[in-house]
DNA sequence: CTGTGTGTTCAGTTTAGACTGAACGTACTA
DNA sequence: TAGTACGTTCAGTCTAAACTGAACACACAG
């Protein structure tokens, strides 16, 4: 069996490095929009996550950031696969933080969603809503040291100072 | 059986409210600095939890601030009750952060630990670091995004747009 | 060398909370 | 009235990560 090969013969490898190469451009260039939609939806779940929220609330907020539409409760469900319990929790979070809103559509029993105007500062407020109960807690507890106790009251102060300074710069972002 | 009191008769309903009276001001005036030192220290485990951190790092951050004393790698373990292994991975975690820093004490093998000179700063580095990553993995999909969705991109736009604002934000507390 | 004290590693346990899905209450339809 | 579609609730399951503790490797003392 020879091993000769012309100009166009073509080896098993070379498919494989022709399909290596389309596959990158298509990652780099054409990578499909379903493809594109999907993982930002993950990712968006993954942020949330790392914010202390639950994955499947920040994955219907890609959903609403997205796709842009009404979003009825079930499409919700059947969209991101996931139960309709899950979906009452984490819309009703995301409503009470003011990220989505609910709609109604005429001669349409379903409640549907869809991001509020301004869904953002919300995140602000947040974070602000932390970092005050830390300062508190921190303060208090300074308040509670006597006055003589002069060192561990100026470390405390320090650290109260951080939240001060913290939500102060997030004050300045609203 | 009659119901009349004079002046200084008490009843069981009097013992509870004078009780009720005296811990309320043992907790705002004559709390011993051990309880304020070891619910503090409770405290700022909570806080980091709430900060997506382990609970026995935050633990360790209290025990520093409060005490302010360099503190052995076996007394980190006696003092919050915690394994050895628990003590290595978050002791290491905070000097990796830069919020404690290894000491040495002359003729004494173990390892100290204090806070670092200015403990804080790795917080909002922390919190930049999230949203930059946040940030661009929006950015990332709006390039992905053919440039005729229009809708999409100007959503994705304003998403990335808050994030740009919070890293901002946290510069200005720098 | 042995023995002791040290910090790290990692496999196993525990725990918190996200998620599910069946049961429920409610509101509309026929 | 019964029947259907809807969202909520909650007891149970599942999962990821914190935490433990025993085994380990290293350093020093004897």
């Amino acid at each position: 069996m020879s091993t000769e090969r012309g100009l166009f013969d073509l080896t098993c490898a070379d498919f494989g490095l022709i399909r290596g190469i389309t596959e990158s451009w298509d990652h780099l260039l054409s990578r499909s929009i379903a493809a594109v939609r999907e993982q930002f939806i993950e990712q968006c779940g993954l942020i949330a996550q790392a914010e202390a929220l639950p994955r499947i609330a920040g994955r219907i907020l890609g959903l609403m950031v997205f796709d842009g539409k009404d979003y009825s409760f079930s499409e919700i469900a059947e969209e991101l696969q996931i139960s309709r319990g899950s979906v009452s929790s984490s819309v009703s979070l995301l409503t009470a933080m003011g990220v989505i809103e609910r709609t109604a559509k005429p001669g349409d029993r379903q409640d549907y969603f869809r991001l509020s105007e301004d869904p953002y500062t919300t995140f602000f407020a947040r974070a602000r809503n932390r970092a005050e109960r830390a300062h508190k807690t921190i303060q208090e507890t300074r308040d509670a040291v006597p006055k003589d106790k002069r060192e561990i009251r100026s470390r405390l102060k320090e650290y109260e100072t951080f939240y001060a300074t913290l939500i102060k710069a997030l004050d300045s972002g609203t």
